[in-house]
DNA sequence: CTGTTAGCGCATTCAG
DNA sequence: CTGAATGCGCTAACAG
């Protein structure tokens, strides 16, 4: 395997084989350039001996677009976050594009950043990791920036999210259509957009029909935190009839609580939603009613979005695309099987 | 942002700012190179000023070494598979490498990989994606190789697994222990060493001690595998007292049918241990017992050998590492609290 | 320790 | 439609 480097074969070598020039060679591996079939062939064929494919470095130096898309990921844990990453990777993929993936775990810093932006990315995906240092590292590099599933305020960010607002009212009728009075509500912590909105979202669909919430918290997302709360909420003897999570590991961390250490029955003694539509809640010990965000328009809506950038280099920044969650109803918010 | 292109900076225009040659600022930029701590200071100081980076491409054209491991991952929904991912895209990032990420449906045909190698990638990992297609297409690429949580018996591709046949023989023996005598077997698809050394390994656990399984099935490692192979079993009316699936998300999947649709309970009428210990497991819901496969070790020699790989330019290759995996009993094996 | 020279592998002018 | 020449941004050899 030492000889790997020696091994390499450049585009001279299948010009030589096929008795071209490397312009010729250049020309087939263009989409849309002047080559006759005759030498497209020839050239092919060479190729095809050698095993040749186009150093993409040495060409992306010289068109100035490296076909790499930098993404911003974090907490993998959340099936929802990977599965937005799951599915845009094989967007990106079957695109001709390729994601260069910064795991960053809050701490996505300013030189990991800088490493990301010397490989050229062409745009950047923030999907869910939201620092201020991030935000501020945003406005320095001139690179076209979306963030899927967060919105963020910012001239050179194209925000991509779900209708939190109007998906969180949908789940706030429903528990009323249920004939609910007793709600409660797991807000996210209000650092991010997404959270707020659903929180905004569910709170004005009670308040028009004139129902308060019973109790409001804040989680973090996790599964741990719903856990925490649920221990607080029910050990504290509040009665309720129904409990909004703004996601669902909240959702499915405060329903384990419930059953294992204070015996409540969902829906029976308490009906419970979420939101994202992960798969873990529609297992069969969940079954749990939570709005689809639908992904997979996301992540058409930024793909489609950076294919654009990358071909006016950019104009068109700063917009806000919403895409419209749909509510899935099981049982955890229906009375009986 | 039309500009952008225009915006650029390169090490002429810091080498000018700073009064130096180009040659200076690229010596500041690389590792263990000589330069007068003056010049130093004075090029990072106006690369400072005027934002500069050095670009990776250029210079890996030059080094050839372009610092980008491509990694193939599949199936992101399976928790433990997304801990791989993000484990070793932690590793990679905190060693200065980027991972360049193949999201493949089980489908890596040759044009994706071929898309990858463009990239000049230094070196190779494997998640989970096992297509004999893939497994051809390596040997053709003189690049490093190394498969995470699979075996190949290939003299390019270094292994790293846990230690299978041992960690379910564990499983073996702590079911055996806790006073089951009718125990079932949920394998995997018998295409990855994986589930095969489990089936193997817990088999022979049984037979020291003169236990034959009541039955075998096989699963494809979805939770809609071991749905589908619990309906089929506890349908049948064969008695068992514990079952061993050979991941998690099986066993999860077995467990949410019992107790759902044939009112069993966990652990008083039935045993069940799976394996990968990811976190869905632990949940109040589960508590199942599994098998954790020390992935952060996995990753440390995965990203070690790469390092070496890198140094030696990828002598040493074909071998296989084994990590040991630790029991990690919870109250599915267990009886009562 | 520094600047100058040369070239990594390729796409793209420009003549032919 | 094709080949020869030029340079993308950078590092590495060399001579000072």
């Amino acid at each position: 395997m030492s000889e790997r480097r020696d091994t390499r074969v450049r585009s001279i070598d299948v010009a030589r084989l096929a008795g071209v020039s490397r312009s010729a060679v250049s020309r087939t591996f263009t989409p849309n350039a002047y080559v006759s079939p005759e030498t497209r062939s020839k050239v092919l064929k060479a190729a095809a001996a050698l095993n040749y494919h186009p150093n993409a470095m040495a060409r992306s130096l010289i068109t100035q677009r490296s076909g790499i898309i930098g993404i911003v990921s974090a907490d993998l844990q959340n099936p929802y976050y990977a599965k937005i990453l799951e599915v845009l990777g094989g967007a990106l993929r079957d695109t001709g594009l390729a994601p260069l993936v910064l795991f960053g775990d809050e701490t996505s810093s300013k030189s990991q950043v800088a490493q990301l932006l010397s490989y050229q990315v062409d745009a950047l995906v923030i999907i869910n990791a939201v620092t201020s240092t991030l935000t501020e590292n945003i406005s320095r590099m001139k690179v076209p920036v979306v963030a899927v599933n967060r919105y963020f305020r910012h001239d050179w960010v194209t925000s991509i999210t779900c209708d939190n607002q109007h998906a969180a009212e949908l789940v706030g009728n429903h528990l009323l259509d249920q004939g609910c009075t007793r709600i409660g509500l797991v807000a996210g912590n209000s650092d991010a957009s997404s959270g707020t909105d659903r929180e905004t979202g569910f709170l004005r669909a009670l308040a028009k029909r004139g129902v308060a919430p019973v109790v409001v918290e804040n989680g973090d997302y996790t599964h741990d935190s719903g856990v925490a709360i649920a221990r607080k909420l029910f050990g504290s003897g509040a009665s309720m009839d129904a409990i909004f999570c703004c996601n669902d590991l909240m959702a499915i961390g405060l329903m384990d609580v419930a059953r294992s250490e204070f015996g409540l029955r969902v829906p029976d003694d308490l009906l419970v939603a979420g939101f994202d539509n992960s798969v873990v809640g529609a297992w069969q010990s969940y079954r749990l009613t939570s709005v689809d965000q639908n992904v997979e328009q996301m992540v058409e809506l930024a793909v489609h979005y950076i294919q654009r950038a990358l071909e006016d280099d950019g104009k068109e920044a700063g917009q806000f695309f919403q895409v419209q969650g749909k509510l899935v109803v099981r049982e955890s918010t229906g009375r009986s099987h």
